[in-house]
DNA sequence: ACTTGAACGGAACGATCCGTTCCGCTAGTC
DNA sequence: GACTAGCGGAACGGATCGTTCCGTTCAAGT
């Protein structure tokens, strides 16, 4: 069944996926974006947006539920690697290469979780939570480093941020990777200070921000 | 020469630093805050505000500029180090320590810059430069690290955030100590992807956002 | 004691932004 | 050729925020 070039019907079901790729495109780049920006960065008019979509809160809710979906499918994938680190390295460049991290963190906080978001999140989480142990078992991990440090440094490393997206790529890919060889055993000076967040600190930006 | 504790002027005097302190802790919180905010947080009205700074824009450079002077305060103080490696350390640790990014780039494009605002932001990244030549030269950082990549990592640890700010404060140590790990020769499993940022890009951010 | 005015608190104003709705048009479809 | 799903974009209403303004207070000067 391929879909016909023209017609109402596959017109409006391309504006589907123009809208969705679009949006996941504005607010990446700026969490805060109006709507308007949106359906500018689609092409269309914002009731094309609005015949889709009940409300701006409903379209962010689509577009993390897409981004826990994308973590959830490289952290599969991740996980076909025999070797621990190997599996733990494609994990986090992965994660990194989607910038899944914009599309989940960045966006939570800005709308009501919904109880299917909380599963798919509790998933991803789990899935993480393997493919570390699994780099711990293995001893390829420093000594003191957490699962929650992982998260961290997905932050840390989409923040790096600059005009051009393309660039913006690169250089994230530049600090991935030292952020790889400082988490290997190697790396190690002295035991990392402090603790770990725990899973309340990183749980704590999914309720409704008041700024 | 002791301030009085009553009279107009030396509370007059007293609110001076009251402000600014409020408007720092506030600005560092969130960049984006109101100047209401501001007046709240010092527990002051408005217009005590307005009567120092002709408008925000003036007290955001007035901040900023207040974070070029703490950023070249801890690089003259670290550059006293003898070791080149602890020189450099301590420069990394006291800039995060202080949260003086926030203070500097996070407030910049925030408002048109001032001729005075350049020669400051000049002299800092000359230190900068000054120490970082130094540990390249004694040969305590990894092959391909550049200068820029320096400001990348402030860059990113100042991302580290979680609503409690004492704790906010020890998790950036624990990720400072995680990437000065991470530039050490040591840590190298193989040389860094892309290149390092340029001047031109880390510039970029000086220049007025749209957004 | 009385006046004065610097300093201030906070309400009010006006501009801007943004989510959402609505109206008129277009172009497939029957 | 009439009908209507889908759409563009102007218009609306609410919220936010920088700035101004007015009434009040209280230390200083007489």
């Amino acid at each position: 069944m391929t879909t016909p070039l023209s017609g109402r019907k596959a017109q409006a079901a391309r504006n589907d996926e123009t809208i969705l790729a679009a949006a996941r495109a504005v607010f990446m780049r700026s969490p805060g974006a109006p709507v308007a920006a949106v359906a500018q960065e689609a092409g269309v008019g914002v009731s094309a947006l609005y015949r889709r979509y009940a409300s701006k809160e409903e379209l962010l809710a689509t577009l993390c539920a897409d981004g826990l979906d994308r973590f959830i499918a490289v952290a599969r994938a991740a996980q076909q690697h025999d070797d621990p680190w190997d599996a733990f390295a494609a994990w986090v460049r992965g994660v990194i290469e989607e910038d899944v991290h914009s599309l989940t963190v960045h966006l939570a906080g800005t709308f009501t979780p919904t109880p299917a978001l909380g599963e798919l999140s509790q998933q991803a989480i789990t899935l993480g939570e393997e493919i570390f142990d699994r780099a711990v078992a293995a001893g390829v991990l420093r000594d003191g480093l957490e699962v929650g440090d992982v998260t961290m440094i997905f932050e840390q490393v989409t923040a790096v941020r600059v005009a051009d997206a393309a660039r913006t790529t690169e250089l994230r890919r530049r600090y991935t990777e030292l952020l790889l060889d400082a988490v290997r055993p190697a790396a190690a000076s002295a035991p990392l200070p402090a603790s770990a967040p725990t899973g309340a600190e990183l749980g704590e930006r999914w309720v409704p921000r008041d700024r």
